[in-house]
RNA sequence: GGCCCCUUAGUCAAGUGGGUAAAGACGCCGGCCUCUCAAGCCGGAAGCGCGGGUUCAAAUCCCGCAGGGGUCGCCA
């Protein structure tokens, strides 16, 4: 690649809440971007909202990304050459970059207030004409514009986009755009206050960081001509464009914040791994190059292209998240996730003296959410009281009756045993299976019932006996045997 | 409503006019394995929004329609 600029993408938020999935899969594209192309990745924090701004907010955006795994090379926190990186500490710059512009001719000062607005609005929309300034103060002339200043009226600056003609800008995702310039509104660049608006501080921050690349959500697609305008205005170079299209929650309805299981944090805590959670809302919106769907963050890296970024909106599927969320938990070491299903294990099982390491390798294949390991291992403290239906499988062919004659068979049997391992059971078992000449699930189901008293178990009889120890299966097997007689 | 954008199975999607019987994944259904449930393996059903055109050839190009999304703030 001779590409003769470094890659510079960023995530810019504002404190307004905590990050839903679609936020987090900006921030995700705009870091594996960056990444790909060895260049860096800016965390900017747009805070000039204060009425907006929600107390805890920053910290939910460092935590979601930190826990998501993506690291910033310049931020609020560690600092970098363009800071400061919070909005807010930045406002003292914007009004100059805004004179500048009405020097130039590409914005002017307007003093129109709120009332003529609202009046000039109301015409608009009562003769079915889009609402939008009526360049009022366009043309105001330098004496009636220092006459004004001098009167102390309040003004705002509006940029001056062209009445004529149109308006193109390339996006990667979506291709050439054009429109009318005749749609593009004068809109607001400094406010009476004197701050700047966002459309406004958000060229001026993205130029000034040397942003190349501006990753940001298709809302954004209709006010980016006048982004342009104004990185053209100021004789800037335009950063390459990607918009994304929204993550949905039904076909009609955008993912909303309100969701509380759309939220990172909320995810993590329902004991969706990060891994899984980067992973699935990567292939939301995007696809890989071949058929592999599961990948790490590392992985993602070299996987990434924009070329792959639809256009059209996705919806959130939970079931595929916890598919692919299973599909992590499989990939984990034994050991990490024993240690990471303990805490759940121990919601429901409270034995000291529990072998973890063995009810977690049964738990591993069968857990696709960290949520669902208490009830599957709900009848490991107290044999649950059960119905003695339970015993009668069709395809066993086993009844009260013979499950019975096989818990008492096997009783005497496993009562002899010295060793109480799932080797050991297990030799022991299916040596009485071979000498009675009976098939293994006759044998094995009703084993299974008696110990667990559950329908479905993870793991079979003789595991449960292994997991359960010597005295409380045989325990429990004489309680079968009395409830079948 | 004006303008912009989108439209391949239930969902995510590959596909960028001449080797498509239109990949793959999740989900669903069936089978194998098996002492249950999983995992694993094998197989199946299911799709190019509609209508015109251009072409020898269209999911791929053009036009219209419909549906959906976005935007039209001194919010970000």
């Amino acid at each position: 690649m001779s590409d003769t600029k470094t890659v510079r993408t960023r995530f810019a938020p504002s404190p307004t809440g905590y990050m839903h999935v679609g936020n987090l899969r900006t921030a995700l594209y705009a870091y594996l971007l960056a990444r790909k192309n060895g260049g860096q990745f800016l965390l900017r924090i747009e805070d000039t909202d204060r009425e907006r701004y929600v107390e805890g907010a920053v910290d939910i955006i460092y935590n979601t990304l930190k826990q998501a795994g993506l690291q910033w090379d310049e931020g609020p926190d560690i600092g970098g050459p363009c800071g400061p990186y919070i909005q807010s500490e930045r406002m003292g710059m914007f009004k100059g970059y805004a004179e500048r512009l009405v020097e130039s001719g590409h914005a002017y000062y307007c003093f129109c207030d709120k009332e003529r607005l609202e009046e000039m609005k109301r015409v608009q929309q009562a003769s079915g004409i889009p609402p939008m300034y009526d360049g009022h103060c366009r043309n105001l002339t330098k004496e009636e514009i220092a006459e004004k200043l001098a009167a102390g009226i309040p003004y705002v600056i509006r940029q001056k986009c062209p009445r004529t003609g149109t308006v193109s800008f390339h996006d990667e995702v979506f291709g050439d755009i054009t429109v009318d310039a005749s749609v593009l509104d004068d809109q607001v660049l400094i406010k009476t206050d004197g701050m700047p608006t966002y459309n406004f501080a958000n060229v001026v921050d993205d130029h000034t960081m040397g942003i190349t690349h501006v990753v940001r959500g298709s809302e954004y697609l209709s006010s980016t001509p006048k982004y342009n305008l104004l990185y053209e205005a100021f004789g800037w170079e335009k950063p390459v464009y990607i918009h994304c299209s929204p993550v949905m929650k039904s076909a009609t309805e955008k993912l909303s914040k309100r969701n509380g299981d759309a939220s990172f944090e909320d995810l993590i805590a329902q004991g969706y791994l990060p891994e899984a959670v980067v992973n699935y809302i990567a292939l939301l919106g995007w696809s890989p190059k071949g058929e592999e769907e599961i990948f790490s963050l590392a992985e993602l890296v070299e996987e990434f292209d924009i070329a792959g970024i639809s256009k059209s909106g996705a919806i959130f599927d939970p079931l595929k998240l916890k598919a692919i969320n299973g599909a992590w938990i499989r990939r984990l070491s034994p050991e990490t996730f024993a240690a990471l299903a303990e805490p759940y294990i121990r919601k429901t099982c409270r034995k000291e003296d529990l072998d973890i390491p063995a009810v977690a390798a049964l738990l591993q294949p069968r857990t696709e959410l960290l949520q669902d390991i208490p009830e599957q291992v709900d009848f490991i403290d107290a044999l649950p009281d059960y119905d003695i239906a339970l015993y009668t499988h069709k395809k066993m062919k086993t009844n009260a009756e013979t499950a019975l004659a096989a818990l008492q068979a096997a009783l005497p049997v496993l009562e002899a045993l010295p060793d109480w391992t799932a080797d050991a059971i297990h030799e022991a078992l299916f040596g009485l299976i071979a000498a009675q000449g009976v098939k293994n699930g006759w044998m094995l189901w009703p084993i299974r019932v008696a110990v667990s008293g559950k329908q479905f178990t993870p793991g079979g009889g003789i595991e449960l006996c292994a997991i359960l120890g010597k005295e409380e299966s045989l325990s429990r097997i004489r309680t079968g045997i009395e409830k079948l007689k």
